[in-house]
DNA sequence: ACTTTGACTTGCA
DNA sequence: ATGCAAGCCAAAG
């Protein structure tokens, strides 16, 4: 299957813990895909289009712990709100890594 | 069927 | 330290 990866990233961000985030590389690198960062966005881009919902999406933040995808929600501040709202720390525009990086277990 | 873009990251110059 | 280029897989044009 060629959308086994999809499988692989929607599993893995719906693992996320409550109030925590991870990045696109850690996924990426998760999955097998190291540089497949993108794919990462492609397939939450597709869950976003899809039934999907339960993927929390807004938990899942460039290396920079911008939200990088918050431009893709229904409204972009929401995003921010929601992760605010899991107890997350915001430094700036950006989600306080130091503490709230969390790491996908590099599963087989 | 082929080409280009895409919610990114890392490496080299 | 900063800038440019390459890489990854998949989907849309």
């Amino acid at each position: 299957m060629a959308s086994d990866i999809y499988e692989r990233i929607y599993d893995i961000v719906r693992a996320v813990p409550h109030g925590k985030v991870t990045t696109y590389g850690h996924i990426a690198a998760a999955i097998g895909s190291r540089g497949g960062a993108r794919l990462v966005g492609w397939a939450l881009n597709a869950v976003a289009h899809s039934d999907r919902i339960d993927i929390p999406c807004h938990r899942v933040v460039n290396r920079l712990g911008e939200l990088s995808g918050k431009m893709h929600f229904e409204t972009p501040y929401v995003m921010r709100e929601r992760l605010e709202a899991e107890g997350v720390q915001f430094l700036g525009e950006a989600v306080d890594m130091r503490h709230h990086l969390w790491e996908p277990p590099t599963e087989a």
